[in-house]
DNA sequence: TTAGGAACTGGAGTGCACTCCAGGTCAAGG
DNA sequence: CCTTGACCTGGAGTGCACTCCAGTTCCTAA
């Protein structure tokens, strides 16, 4: 198997058709192939140039930075120090993502704990 | 120190101005001091509430569920099982996602070494 | 060949979480 | 007093990322 129709892509990605069509529209996705009545056609390699836009969503980059990355790509190897710029920057705020979210759920834990010691204390 | 102007509140909660209203007229914020004059007073409790706030909101809850667990708490002792429940349930979506976003983060940093070593192949 | 589900288009609509605005009021320094 | 910057209200507007819709076309299985 090496194509795929726009249902099963959308399976496969986990982003909806509309999700597909929209990232078609604003040049996430370009050069997607046609059959002749005009319906997309989805290939090993779109497949893996979703996956790469699912991590950057997943990692919070904006849609409009995503359209920069796949501008870059389409721009041929001259573009790879600006794409690599791209993704290290991103990365830095990844990370400051992550530490942020590592100290509120150490938070959440607590108050958790206070809770749970507190309903434990009373039921049992 | 120990009751604080709505600039103040701002700045040390990390919220606006015009959020702080906001989260006050959707139930959020209760009971906010005013002055005579109808300018909101807030105290230390007030920024501790903002704290809890700010890590729920953090750690990706929705407004929607804030205000329900904002309501539990001014519902009294009795609803703390509840709380705990709510809490224990969005602890588990933040492991989630924090387990989501490490997986997609060792992806990035993957592609950074990818590019990292081309570039710096034909440039060194 | 025909039925019916999948896919097409352009454009409007949605949900969330704010953010801004107009037109006033308040309060502290000079 | 008077100015002036902070604050007030209700309501409209914004930005993001989809999501839905109407009306039409495609294509596969019976």
């Amino acid at each position: 198997m090496s194509v795929y129709t726009p249902a099963e892509t959308a399976r496969r990605s986990g982003f909806s058709l509309d999700t597909l069509r929209y990232y078609e529209k604003i040049g996430l996705l370009a050069d997607i192939e046609r059959t002749s009545g005009g319906q997309r056609v989805f290939t090993d390699d779109d497949l893996g140039w979703l996956g790469v836009l699912r991590c950057l969503r997943d990692t919070g980059m904006p849609i409009a930075q995503m359209a920069t990355y796949a501008e870059l790509c389409r721009a041929g190897a001259d573009s790879e120090p600006e794409r690599l710029a791209l993704l290290r920057q991103h990365a830095v705020r990844v990370e400051e993502q992550m530490q942020l979210l590592g100290r509120q759920y150490a938070h959440l834990e607590e108050k958790i704990r206070y809770y749970a010691e507190r309903t434990g204390a009373r039921s049992g």
